[in-house]
RNA sequence: GCCGCGGUGGCGGAAUUGGCAGACGCGCACGACUCAAAAUCGUGUGGGCGCAAGCUCAUGAGAGUUCGAUUCUCUCCCGCGGCACCA
């Protein structure tokens, strides 16, 4: 600790609890005295907590936020406490559309908006007595940080992991811009602004993802991640195990068609050939490249364009009518040479698997639904544990998983699965199929039609095609402009500022043109876990100017600036620095980030971890989720139903350590709560007695035992609850503990333990208690500091081992009585004292009775006539 | 349809290697203080029967395993979330 600030309390204050005055002077205080800066010359072990840093938008912080950030402040506090070099840093999300939508709504430049509002977000953090390292604090949009974003895409290029590619992309016509495919929820809306997407077809630059797809899924067993937020993943990443089948296809040289299965068991079933109608195939047929008659060829252009008039959510809704059109065209079934007609339909996907579906009716709902359209053959090779063997006529005979094999030569009477196994060696070993792993993990669509977000770094040359902006001219800064909403051209407003498009090629200096869309707002925190490492040679708010920053000491790059042997300051370095906090401890944020946020930033981590810049595969050992604290009529919290809570007026009107306390308590940490007014209350009353009980029900005298004894399980129990994110139990039993102190009074050193349980909840109150009591006792505590740089209390075991314990009765299972006893009473003493209970007497006969004996708690008899 | 999480008093929720169901808070009732109210403190508070001691029912529904099930197994119902014409 460093010098103190004369202790701002007054002796002679009244008793009543007032956190408006309390707490400013102690945010005061901490800020002066630095104390939650962490250090980073230290080698005390480090415990790095990070939370999501929140795109400052104009809305301000919300109880959500809170939640996430007072439930996590009293986790590093804890840790703190414990002894641990804890960094808990803060910055700000700050490029993207949220803050550009808001910047067109006011009317104000976003640079302006921006900085408004993190300068209002940044207040209401401190007036929530958040113990954030400020000195680390980062922004996505100052250029010397967003030098590094696009250093990060510049290696993706060179890696081959950026690209441009025209491809279908979701189109949010209300927000003007292209997404990625996570950006749009399952209904086809866009997760930000709630309107409907559309798809489009354009050239966009797109982030290899597919490429780690399997080590994303791999590596979750590395971390630690809850259930809900593992599952997501997994699912999002949706691997498929399956086989690609050939079919030669009659009377047309050597096309071939490619149809990927996961049920290749069923292939004597197949009936029919199904194409998308992007399939190249059909592009061919419409080319006159494959032979069709003149009226053939006349429906399918008829039916391709139908298709393509609708839009991705129409073709993609279950249940539609399935309509289609045949080819004329036959496929070869190379295990039995039968011909199965090939039909095309828009209930098949162009980009999953092939682009092309065998058709087995017989146990399929979708292809039963496509024969039953069109009368083609259905039938059946599984018989489902019902024994069903007729034809099959309707849906509900469809099976799926269970059954065994009919009608399928080498393959009749195996199980489903043993059936997979067999057809699918047997496809191989033929050369018939290959097997395949599919993934509903695509690219990532990387460009952005908008003015806010980072510049992507390439120059376009007539000459030389894409070439990127060398590293040292790095950052290519976002040019100031007047007009910057979106054109909805599909071109970002970038391209109407001729003197930054027009550029000299940095390979041949002919006139070129610079990249005019821009990055996505996850891109800045990919990294930023990073950032917060290097924020002082990042040039943030502290150090922007300052002149002493070397250039090269900005790159992230590793490989240029090997690890130094020689050097006796581990943290001399920029990889030493990341070797050392990396990775994050504790990561947590909200659900809604698990499949964006969270699934990018690992991917990038992972891309650094290929380049050698972090020590690592995965950024965060142990991710958690808060739940969604629900408005108090039980829906979500929204403008349009009018029941947002503003935590700056439950501050004023309570102070913050009443908010903090009752966003830990309201309910388990991962689940989703209403809010409550009274509930609020209650946590406002329990601070209340503290601060009353405190200052009057403490003497010199010996703190009566029973309560001593309370106080070691309460400085267990508070320990185990933070680190397993229990905070709810947590501050149960502090308030249940308080329920003993109310008629008895505690020893000078027993009360400030209490407040140092109390503090990472309550930080000001137990701050100010503490000093209120050295002052007024004139007790000699071991520190005059802040309670936040105390440690941890210790509890005494020996004074949780009990002498004497309560003993549960039971007949046949039943609850009869309870009588105490001396701890480790063995079974002859329990039984003897227990059959004596008048109580129990009465339904014992002297029969056959058995015994269940549970030292130390129970025991129970059994009466079996 | 597949997968995950959950269902406990009037309300938010406690309790898990299977052992006292309902901690803690809210709400409610009564009492103390007060001229009165608020605040505060105290007592009580799952349902039914009973003056009471006590008995009995009770953790979404039903079955099973067990001396004993909120906890484990099976079937089903409901809610929330993820994926989904994904072959």
């Amino acid at each position: 600790m460093t010098e103190n600030i004369a202790t701002p309390v007054e002796i002679n204050e009244p008793i009543h609890y007032d956190p408006g005055t309390i707490e400013p002077r102690w945010q005061q205080y901490w800020q002066l005295n630095k104390i939650y800066e962490a250090d980073f010359g230290s080698k005390k072990e480090k415990f790095y907590c990070l939370v999501e840093f929140p795109y400052p938008s104009g809305a301000g912080l919300h109880v959500g936020h809170a939640r996430s950030y007072a439930s996590m402040d009293a986790f590093v506090r804890y840790k703190r406490m414990k002894g641990f070099n804890a960094l808990y840093p803060m910055g700000w999300d700050a490029f993207g559309l949220p803050a550009e939508n808001y910047a067109i709504k006011v009317g104000i430049h976003p640079s302006k908006t921006v900085a408004e509002n993190i300068a209002h977000f940044k207040v209401q953090c401190q007036s929530l007595g958040l113990s954030f390292d400020w000195s680390r604090e980062i922004n996505t949009t100052d250029p010397a940080y967003y030098r590094q974003t696009q250093w990060i895409f510049l290696r993706l290029l060179k890696e081959g992991l950026a690209y441009r590619n025209e491809v279908s992309v979701n189109w949010c016509p209300t927000c003007r811009t292209n997404l990625a495919d996570e950006e749009v929820l399952a209904d086809g809306m866009h997760e930000r602004c709630g309107n409907p997407t559309e798809k489009r077809s354009q050239t966009q630059w797109l982030l290899r993802i597919t490429k780690y797809a399997q080590r994303l899924l791999d590596d979750l067993k590395l971390v630690d991640y809850s259930d809900k937020i593992r599952v997501q993943q997994e699912n999002w990443i949706g691997r498929k195990e399956g086989i690609t089948i050939k079919f030669k296809i009659s009377a047309q040289g050597s096309d071939v068609i490619e149809a990927f299965t996961t049920r290749p068991d069923t292939m004597f079933g197949a009936t029919f050939i199904v194409l998308a109608p992007e399939h190249y195939l059909v592009e061919r047929i419409m080319k006159g490249e494959v032979k069709v008659d003149a009226k053939t060829s006349r429906e399918i252009k008829a039916y391709v364009a139908s298709s393509r008039s609708k839009t991705e959510i129409d073709r993609n809704s279950k249940g539609r009518k399935k309509t289609g059109v045949f080819t004329g065209l036959f496929g070869l079934n190379n295990l039995n040479g039968k011909l199965l007609p090939i039909w095309i339909s828009d209930f098949v996907l162009s980009h999953f698997g092939t682009g092309a579906v065998v058709g087995v009716p017989g146990h399929d709902q979708r292809d039963f639904e496509f024969a039953k359209q069109f009368g083609l053959p259905i039938t059946r090779v599984v018989v489902g544990p019902d024994g069903d063997t007729s034809e099959i006529t309707e849906l509900v005979q469809v099976q799926e998983e269970a059954g065994k094999m009919v009608n399928s030569d080498f393959l009749d009477g195996l199980e489903i699965r043993e059936a997979i196994n067999k057809m699918t060696d047997h496809l191989e070993a033929k050369g018939f199929g290959k097997r395949t792993v599919t993934f509903h993990l695509r690219d990532w669509v990387f460009s952005r039609q908008h003015y806010w977000g980072e510049p992507i770094p390439v120059v376009h040359c007539p000459q030389c095609g894409v070439v990127p902006v060398p590293e040292k001219d790095l950052p290519v800064e976002l040019p100031f402009v007047e007009k910057y909403e979106p054109s909805g051209t599909g071109e970002s407003p970038l391209a109407k500022i001729a003197t930054w498009v027009n550029t000299a090629c940095p390979v041949c200096s002919a006139p070129a043109k610079r990249e005019t869309d821009t990055m996505p707002n996850w891109a800045g925190s990919n990294w930023y876990y990073l950032g917060y490492l290097l924020a002082d040679k990042l040039g943030n708010s502290k150090s922007q100017n300052d002149p002493g920053v070397a250039q090269d000491d900005v790159i992230l790059a590793s490989e240029a600036r090997p690890e130094s042997t020689s050097d006796t300051n581990i943290f001399s370095t920029t990889k030493n620095l990341i070797n050392h906090w990396m990775p994050v401890d504790i990561y947590e944020g909200g659900f809604e980030h698990t499949t964006l946020h969270l699934l990018y930033s690992r991917f990038i981590y992972k891309f650094l971890f290929d380049l050698g810049v972090v020590p690592g595969p995965e950024p965060y050992a142990k991710r958690r989720s808060h739940g969604i604290v629900l408005g108090p009529d039980g829906r979500k919290m929204s403008k349009s139903f009018g029941n947002v809570i503003n935590p700056d007026e439950i501050v004023k009107q309570y102070g913050s350590d009443t908010l903090r306390l009752y966003e830990m308590f309201m309910g388990p940490f991962e689940q989703s709560v209403s809010w409550s007014d009274s509930s609020l209350q209650g946590c406002y009353r329990f601070l209340t007695r503290v601060n009353r009980l405190t200052l009057k029900n403490v003497t010199n005298e010996e703190t009566p035992k029973e309560l001593l004894i309370a106080l070691q399980a309460v400085i267990k129990k508070v320990g185990e609850d933070i680190e397993a994110l229990k905070f709810n139990t947590a501050v149960a039993i502090l308030m249940e503990f308080i329920n003993g102190w109310e008629n008895n009074n505690l020893k000078y050193e027993d009360a400030e333990t209490f407040l140092r349980l109390l503090a990472p909840f309550a930080p000001h109150l137990a701050e100010e208690l503490r000093h209120k009591l050295l002052i007024s006792t004139g007790w000699d505590a071991d520190s005059r500091g802040s309670i936040h740089l105390l440690s941890w209390p210790v509890y005494d075991p020996e004074l949780l081992k009990q002498d004497r314990v309560f003993i549960v009765v039971q007949v046949n299972g039943k609850l009869r009585d309870r009588f105490e006893i001396e701890a480790g009473a063995d079974e002859r003493s329990v039984t003897a004292a227990a059959k004596a209970l008048p109580k129990v007497k009465k339904y014992l006969s002297n029969e056959h009775l058995k015994i269940i004996f549970v030292p130390g708690k129970l025991i129970n008899f059994v009466v079996t006539d």
